[in-house]
DNA sequence: TCTGGGGTCCTAGGACCC
DNA sequence: TCTGGGGTCCTAGGACCC
């Protein structure tokens, strides 16, 4: 059996952490620049407000319904999250951290538990010792696990939060309930697709003839089907290591200028670098893409990136940021207002393990050089010390106007409690 | 004025090989 | 009238997830 553990809306539960006050208050939690809404309390969701919402659209509801807005704190998430995780990987050997809310539990030799008991028994752990709720979903399989785990949401006075498909029964009256459109795994397109051929409840999807589902929504398509019949295809996944690493960002305004454009990518790369150093991993292809607002189609719009093959592995920012400037120079263009812009390192290889080129290679002193970069990032702060390519004198700051304290990773930013 | 930032997996089709 | 059959690798793009 699987159990998918989620917390419930996690980054508006972390901020009220610090502030009960707010609770059975509505939140939400803004995405990086406070751009839009990406967490929402269960009662700032019964006020209409939908994931995504452009902040400035809703300024003023959030004003007129007192809804609690936040900036994103991600230090505070994060530190949250691996709490979570760490009490969760108590109960079983086998945890995937599928997100930074949600584990797959895999429980094989468990078959004289009561895999529900062991699902309250978490609950109760990790919202007393964090305070973070959470919902557990326990079934045979993952995307079974993830329908679960939606009915202990959808029902929590009846679950109590916590919900078992552990009979045949359970499992056809779950599958019988939820439309298509609930499943993990099928999005809008899919969705669509199967209206239009009448498949409305995930049963009905269960019934489709196989032929049909692989031919449209190939292979994935027919595992999912099978996991949702109760047929196991899906395994717990490792994910300690990323295959990609992507570092993007929005601009403060429109670029118009290269070098503006050119500082960006440099600095993306440079952050590349640093997540490349932290996995033990160097990178063999490198993409940039830049991009105009794509909100703005008034304006004269340009898209473009490009992908290059390193001459040789790596992982220091130095030489990414050269391949980055060198690709950057392939697709930028003057006379456009840019908005956005990306570095993207792919194909990785292990540090430890480089093929040497015969006649291109690594300078060898970069290992030691970024070593102790990184030593003083971390002891200093981050981006204390950078490339001169980097701007200087900038300290780069996005939008972040409501921001709580990192109560939990700063120490001069703890809670103070006042006794009276 | 103002709209995020990450990821994964799969397929079709082109280019090439024998 | 009429030109095989088997492969691999790469890329772009689609679909999905949080």
């Amino acid at each position: 059996m699987f159990a998918l553990v989620d917390c419930n809306n996690f980054y508006a539960s972390c901020e009220r952490l610090f502030r009960p006050e707010l609770n059975g208050k509505p939140v939400v939690v803004l995405s990086n620049n406070d751009g839009c809404v990406i967490a929402r309390s269960n009662e700032a969701k019964a006020l209409g407000i939908e994931m995504g919402a452009p902040a400035f659209l809703f300024e003023k509801k959030f004003k007129e319904q007192h809804i609690n807005v936040f900036s994103s704190n991600y230090a505070l998430y994060g530190d949250m999250s691996s709490r979570v995780m760490t009490i969760l990987s108590k109960y079983s050997p086998d945890v995937e951290v599928y997100s930074i809310d949600e584990a797959f539990l895999k429980f094989d030799g468990f078959k004289l538990f009561d895999l529900k008991k062991i699902g309250e028994q978490m609950r109760k752990e990790v919202t007393k010792s964090t305070g973070i709720p959470i919902s557990v979903g326990i079934a045979p399989t993952k995307a079974l696990a993830k329908l679960a785990n939606k009915i202990a949401k959808k029902f929590p006075k009846q679950t109590g939060g916590v919900h078992a498909i552990d009979t045949q029964d359970k499992l056809i009256r779950a599958i019988a309930f939820f439309k298509i459109g609930d499943v993990w795994g099928i999005g809008r397109q899919h969705e669509k697709r199967l209206k239009a051929v009448g498949v409305e409840s995930i049963l009905d999807f269960t019934l489709l003839p196989e032929d049909w589902v692989k031919k449209q929504m190939s292979v994935v398509g027919l595992r999912l089907q099978k996991e949702l019949a109760g047929i196991r295809t899906l395994d717990l996944e490792d994910t300690k290591d990323k295959k990609n690493i992507a570092v993007t960002r929005s601009f403060d305004e429109n670029y118009t200028e290269y070098g503006k454009v050119k500082e960006r990518v440099i600095t993306f790369a440079t952050i590349c670098g640093e997540r490349l150093r932290k996995q033990d991993s160097c990178c063999n292809v490198i993409q940039v893409f830049v991009h105009t607002n794509t909100f703005r189609p008034e304006q004269p719009q340009y898209s473009r990136s490009v992908t290059i093959d390193l001459p040789y592995p790596t992982n220091s920012s130095m030489e990414l940021a050269h391949f980055a400037v060198d690709a950057l120079q392939r697709i930028y263009k003057d006379g456009y207002g840019y908005k956005k812009a990306g570095v993207i390192v792919m194909e990785f290889t292990p540090a430890d393990s480089k093929q040497q080129m015969l006649f291109e290679n690594s300078d060898p002193k970069q290992g030691n050089l970024m070593a102790v970069l990184d030593k003083l990032n971390k002891a200093l702060g981050q981006q204390k010390v950078k490339l001169a390519s980097q701007d200087l004198d900038k300290v780069w700051k996005m939008k972040r106007a409501k921001l709580s304290p990192r109560y939990t990773t700063r120490l001069d930013e703890i809670i103070t409690v006042h006794c009276r």
